[in-house]
DNA sequence: GCATTCAAATTGTCAGACATTTAAATGTAA
DNA sequence: TTACATTTAAATGTCTGACAATTTGAATGC
C-alpha cells in the first residue's frame, strides 16, 4: 500500500484516503483483510489511535467492517443495497435542509425522477407492490390519520411505485429523492379535502399501472405535481406572512 | 444531548450515532459548535480516544468538520453540494462494482434518470451548457484519444446534458449514476466507427436541446442507450467466450 | 473421539502526556 | 490612541503504554 508524503493535514484523514483509494480501484477487494492495526501504524509509522481514527472513518462510510477476536480485524465490506440506501437518504435530507432548497425544485427533482421509472413500472409492476400500493392508499383514507403518519404512508406510495420499475439500482439511486422530502411535506398540513385529492391521484397512478398504461400512469402523476407543488406553496405563502 | 444504555456495541457508533441524530433532527444547527471533546468524554462517560473515534466518523460523512486552537473545536457541517457529490459518486460506484450489476440493470437506470431531466433540460438550456456539450463531442472526434479519455469526455457530456436542466437537486442526484457508470463503460473498446456513431447521437442531442425540441432530444437519446446496450452486450458475450 | 481448557491474536477502551495551532488578551512603543 | 509584538489559554492532533473483551485454534484430559 502506498504512504503518505511531508504534507500537513490530518494523518488520519490522509489514511483513511490511502485505503480509500485501493478499495475504489480495486486493489483491495471485497472480504479481504486489512493488516492489524498495529502492522498498519508500523508501516505509515504512526501510533494505533491514529490508526483507528482512520479505520473509522472507512467505517463511517461502510467501506470497512471491523471483527474482533483472533484472526479478526477489518475487512473489506460489500457495500450492500441496504447500507447504501441509508446513506443516500441521511446525505439527501441533510443536503435539502441545510442548503435552502426551495419547494418548488425539491419537488420538481422527485417528480421528474419519479417519472423516469413510471414507464418502467408500468411495464413490470407485479402483485405485490400493486398490493402496497393498494394498501397504502387505503390507509390515506383512513379518518384518524395524523399528518405524519399521512406523509410517512404518502413516501411508502412512491417507494412501492419506484420499486415496481424492477431496477435495483433505480431503486437506490430515487431512494434519497422520495425520502429526503418527507421533512418539507411534514410541514404541510393535509385537510380532509387535499387528503381526498391525493388519494385520488394515487389510485388513478395504481390503476395506470395495473392496466400497463404508462401515459395515463404520467399523466396522474403530473398532475399529483402540479397539486402537490400548490399545496407547498400554500403552506410557503402563509409562512411569509406570520400576521395571523 | 441523549447518551446511551448499556448496550455492548461499539461506544464510538453509539456516540456518533447520538450526534448524527441530533443534527439530522435539526436540534444541533448548522455552524453549531459541539462541546469540546473533553466535555464530550465526560458527558458520555468514555474516554477521549473514544470520543475522538466517535467525531472522525462524523467527520468522514461531512456531518461535523473540526478546527483547532482556542475557540476551535467540532462544528456542524453545511453539507455543500460538492461534498455530497463525492459521497454520492464513492457510494455508487462501489455499489455497482461490488454487487455484480449487470451492464443492462444499471444503463437502464442510467438512461431513465437522464431522461427524467431531458425535457428540463430543452426547456432551460443555456448557452454554457451548451458550449460544454459542443467542446466534449469535439473532442470525442480526436482520433488520438484514448478509450479512457473518451469515456471521461462521455462523462462530461452527459454530465452537462443533467446540469442543463438548471435543478441542483437532479444535478446531485445523477451525479453518482452517471460517473458510477464510468468503470463499466471504460471495459469497453471503442472502436472508431462506434465513436463515430456516439458523437452522432451526441450531436442530435445537443441539436435538439438548441432547438428546445424534447421529443427529439429524447429520441436521440433512446436511440444511444440502445447503441450503447449492444456495444455492451458485445463486450460480455467475448468476454464469456475467452477462447482467443 | 469428544468436550474442556488454555493460549494467542486482535480490536475496544482507558489514562496521561506532550505537540501544535489558533485567537483573544495583554503589554509596549510610536 | 493606535499599531504591533508577545503572551496565554483553549482546543485539537498525536504518542505511549496498558488493560479488557472477544474470538479462534490448538492443546489437554477423559
Amino acid at each position: 500500500m502506498k504512504i503518505d508524503p511531508d504534507n500537513k493535514a490530518d494523518l488520519s484523514a490522509q489514511i483513511a484516503e490511502a485505503i480509500r483509494e485501493e478499495i475504489m480501484a480495486g486493489r483491495l477487494i471485497v472480504d479481504e483483510r486489512l493488516p492489524s492495526e498495529a502492522e498498519l501504524a508500523d508501516h505509515f509509522a504512526v501510533s494505533r489511535p491514529t490508526v483507528r481514527e482512520a479505520l473509522k472513518r472507512l467505517a463511517a462510510q461502510s467501506l470497512i467492517r471491523t471483527q474482533r477476536g483472533a484472526f479478526g480485524g477489518a475487512f473489506v465490506n460489500r457495500l450492500s443495497y441496504t447500507e447504501a440506501y441509508g446513506q443516500q437518504i441521511t446525505t439527501a435530507t441533510l443536503l435539502l435542509s441545510m442548503n435552502a432548497i426551495s419547494f418548488d425544485v425539491a419537488c420538481e427533482a422527485r417528480y421528474a425522477l419519479e417519472r423516469a421509472c413510471t414507464p418502467l413500472a408500468a411495464l413490470r409492476r407485479t402483485p405485490d407492490t400493486l398490493a402496497t400500493m393498494r394498501a397504502e392508499i387505503h390507509r390515506q383514507g383512513q379518518p384518524g390519520l395524523t399528518d405524519e403518519a399521512f406523509c410517512a404512508s404518502d413516501v411508502a406510495f412512491h417507494r412501492a411505485l419506484v420499486d415496481s420499475a424492477g431496477n435495483p439500482v433505480l431503486s437506490y439511486q430515487l431512494a434519497g429523492a422520495v425520502e429526503a422530502m418527507q421533512p418539507l411535506m411534514n410541514m404541510i398540513t393535509f385537510t380532509a379535502r387535499s387528503r381526498e385529492v391525493i388519494v385520488g391521484f394515487h389510485t388513478r397512478i395504481a390503476d395506470a399501472l395495473e392496466g400497463h398504461e404508462a401515459e395515463a400512469a404520467l399523466a396522474a402523476l403530473s398532475a399529483l405535481e402540479a397539486y402537490t407543488l400548490t399545496l407547498g406553496r400554500d403552506v410557503m405563502a402563509a409562512r411569509a406572512r406570520p400576521k395571523r
